[in-house]
DNA sequence: ATGCCCGTCCGTGACGGA
């Protein structure tokens, strides 16, 4: 079984490089984020026409998640549990933002995650991205209890570590790499699930995202931030992973590339 | 070469992204 994650920033002016992707790499089950669409606007029977399923949760023109799979797709849900809002800058109320979808596929549980940026330390969106990082940990305890194998992949925007970005110095005093998000992602740790390291390819640390300004791609200026989340079976079954930099490449890519998660389906009974 | 931001919107700049 292929899994595979990908924040396509929006799906619509992705849908070319999608499909040809879908075609050539053929995941199991793919798990987008920022597709900024609706449902209704989704390319349903684009993929379907490639043999896929789609779950949405997206409502226009920020963020939004969904999953694709070539398996039959039961138990959706849309968000997490006591899931937070945000309170926009003179908004009256807060907004659920569509950043969490989960399914099971083919026997696995699957979550695909879009995590708030948090824009600066101390900012409302960090306080959010803290509080959304703990419901996210309590809805994966909540899982863990009846659904195994599980699997959480998507766009944390943590760096675990340093190494995880093309130079820490540039991100002292920054979000992505700061001690309670990285204490969000070892809670997560300490809930079951392992971080699914991708192999490194051609440079040594298997970057997800690089920025869109001043060659950050061609000089490798980037940072591992799509991350998988894995439950000990589903982690025991992993046969290889890797960031399909091929992706980033070329006209018109998203700034993120997919990460692509190999599984021994035997492995998995 | 992978090449010097991009995507969205009743929208022609502001905002979000990380």
């Amino acid at each position: 079984m292929r899994l595979a994650t990908w924040n396509v920033n929006s799906v619509t002016a992705r849908l070319p490089r999608l499909l040809d992707w879908l075609g050539s790499r053929e995941p199991d089950v793919l798990c987008l984020q920022e597709i900024k669409v609706g449902a209704d606007d989704f390319p349903a029977a684009a993929v379907a026409d490639l043999g896929y399923d789609v779950a949405v949760h997206g409502t226009g023109r920020w963020a939004g998640v969904a999953i694709l799979s070539r398996r039959p797709i039961d138990d959706l849900r849309r968000g997490l549990i006591d899931e937070p809002g945000f309170l926009p800058d003179g908004a009256m109320f807060e907004v659920h933002e569509p950043r969490a979808i989960g399914a099971t596929c083919g026997g696995v549980r699957v979550w695909s995650v879009y995590v708030p940026n948090g824009r600066e330390v101390g900012h409302p969106h960090y306080e959010y991205k803290l509080r959304w990082l703990a419901a996210l940990r309590a809805t994966v305890d909540a899982e863990r209890m009846q659904s195994r194998p599980l699997v959480v992949l998507g766009d944390f925007n943590i760096a675990p570590t340093d190494a995880d970005v093309w130079d820490p110095n540039v991100f002292v005093g920054s979000t992505h790499v700061t001690e309670p998000e990285r204490a969000a992602l070892a809670d997560l740790r300490d809930a079951g699930l392992t971080d699914v390291l991708p192999r490194a390819q051609k440079y040594d640390a298997p970057y997800t995202y690089w920025d869109y300004r001043q060659l950050s791609f061609p000089k490798n200026r980037g940072m591992r931030i799509d991350l998988v989340y894995a439950d000990a079976t589903l982690a025991a079954a992993v046969t290889d992973a890797y960031v399909d930099r091929e992706a980033r490449k070329g006209d018109a890519p998203s700034d993120h590339a997919p990460v692509v998660v190999d599984v021994d389906d035997d492995a998995l009974q």
